[in-house]
Formats: C-alpha cells, structure tokens, sequence
DNA sequence: TGAGATAATTGTATTATTCAATTATTGACA
DNA sequence: TGTCAATAATTGAATAATACAATTATCTCA
C-alpha cells in the first residue's frame, strides 16, 4: 500500500480533493446521458437550456471550437429536443431553446442526476445546503453561465 | 436577456451550480497542462501520482478504457515524467511512479493550479477551508482516488 | 461608408476514446 | 495438482470527439 509521504500543503491537499470530486460527477453525467441515448454534451447542453441561450453562449461555457455547437445542436435538433432561431436584435446569433420534449427529457435527467448521483450522499441537509452555498459564492461572475440571472 | 421561469427545485438548481463549477476547472487545469505540453489526462495523471499506482486504479479514477492507460502512460514515459514497473506481489499489475523530473513538474503545475486558478478567490480564508472539508467530506468513499489513504 | 470584429457554418484534419482480440498471471476449488 | 474463470495490460483497428481553416453574413463604430 503505498504511503502518504507527500510535501504538498494544505491547500494543494485541497486542490487535489476538490479535483476528485470533480472527475466523479462527470463520470456520473456521463452515465446518466447514456440511458437517454445522449453523449455528455447534449446531456451537459439541456442542463444549460433552462432558458434559451446564444450558440456562442454555449462555446464559451464549453470552451471549445464555434464548430462543435453547430454540430452540438444539430444532434438535439435531430432528436426533436431542441429548436435554432434567429435573434431578432442580432441576425448573426443563432439562440437555441428547447421544445416541449426537450423539456421533458431535461426535468428528467435533471431529477435523476440530482436523486441519483450520491454526490452529496455523505452529507446531511445543512452540510448540503452550505456546501451548494459556497460554490454558488465561488462560482460568481466568472463566466456567463451562472443560471440564477 | 432571458428571464428566469424555471420550474426547478432548490436542489436541482443547486446540482446546476455545482455543475457550472465543475465545468470550469476543467478549463482551468486543460489551459495549465497546455503550457507544460501536457495533454489533460497527463495533467490529471500528475497530480494523481502523490504516491505511485497501479495502472489499474488510473483506469477506475478516469472511467476509461485500459488502453487509454497504456498510452497515457507511454506519454509520460516518453516525456521521462514516469516509469512503470512491475508489482512485486502481483506480476499482472504495473505500478506508475513519477520520476525526479516528474515530481518536479507535478510541484509546479499543482502549486500554479492552486495559486492560480482563482477557482476559490471568492471566498475568504474560512470559508474555502469550510468548502473543502465538505468535498472532502462528500467525496470519501466514492472510489480509490482519496489521497489521504 | 468601409475596416475590423463577431457569429455561425462547412469540410477536413487531428486527437481522444472505445472495441475486439491476445498474452500473462492470479485465485478459487474440485 | 490441474483446470477454469477473472483480472491486468497491451496491440491494432474502428469510432467519436475536438480543433483548424476558410467562408458568409452581420454588426459596430470611427
């Protein structure tokens, strides 16, 4: 068994919990968009289509190439469970949204990802509640995805 | 701008938070890896290698298949970060350690990760102390990547 | 008006990830 | 002890994801 003989600090220690939390969830997405015949972006995109949002909206939160939204979109489109149109105050921007059975396909994975991943499994409802609090104050204002505006 | 007419619960609405949040790191460590020449998972590889490990146990932490271990670990062996060799008890099983110049590099990359990822700069000092003693605390038992053990 | 910036798309190239088949080793147990 | 199922790692081929380059349309603003 290997031995803990590290020099990290406390706060690299923390850096390094933190960054195994992380890949976890995205496991548990993954997973999750598998059973809906979704890949982990279009499971990732209806989390993010509470409201409808620009294509380049979606590039930036992904951090990835405008190209890969196109073909993102088609795929959802393709399925039925989201719609393009054209901003009436810009006619570059293309905003997506979701239909009606989109919607219904995001209620529930979203249910399912919140009842099911066990993410927070090992805390109780105030340690929850605390826990969500703080990443909601951590998370502000850096980019523009945050869901509350 | 859209407005806000979402039907989510509190506790969905906090999964999507945290879900922004998660996103974001990744951006975070793939832009720093980019500057060591570093693929993501090799990052992610270097920050997991606190002690050595077994090429299977990279397999569980990342969810993929074990060929991707073989290369990945190739990689690293071709950047002289790592050497593979053989587990005494168990001769299937391959043990990953860092190299001197992989540890250096791993210092580095997780120092600047920490100093600069700004990921907690919202926060004040206590505060990210409370946010990592509940991930932390979330996370325990969810797989073999906890490097306290 | 017109130059420069932004948004989206297409086709292509590159990279990442999975799949199937193979070899070696281990552990269980009849 | 010998056999069989399970596990670990590897290879090569197939598939999927992501990035790059070039193009069109639109907007901003000096």
């Amino acid at each position: 068994m290997p031995q803990n003989t590290s020099q990290d600090t406390s706060l690299e220690r923390s850096y390094l919990i933190f960054f195994h939390f992380l890949m976890m969830s995205k496991h548990r997405v993954i997973e999750l968009g598998k059973e809906y015949d979704l890949t982990a972006m279009q499971a990732m995109t209806l989390f993010l289509l509470e409201e409808h949002r620009a294509m380049h909206e979606l590039k930036t939160i992904f951090n990835c190439d405008a190209s890969n939204i196109t073909g993102l979109v088609d795929g959802l489109e393709a399925k039925g469970l989201a719609t393009r149109y054209e901003d009436p105050n810009d006619r570059r921007i293309k905003l997506i949204r979701l239909s009606k059975k989109g919607d219904k396909v995001r209620a529930s994975l979203l249910s399912r990802a919140v009842r099911e991943s066990q993410l927070l499994a090992n805390l109780d409802e105030d340690e929850q509640r605390q826990l969500i609090n703080l990443l909601a104050k951590a998370t502000d204002g850096h980019d523009k995805m945050t869901p509350e505006r």
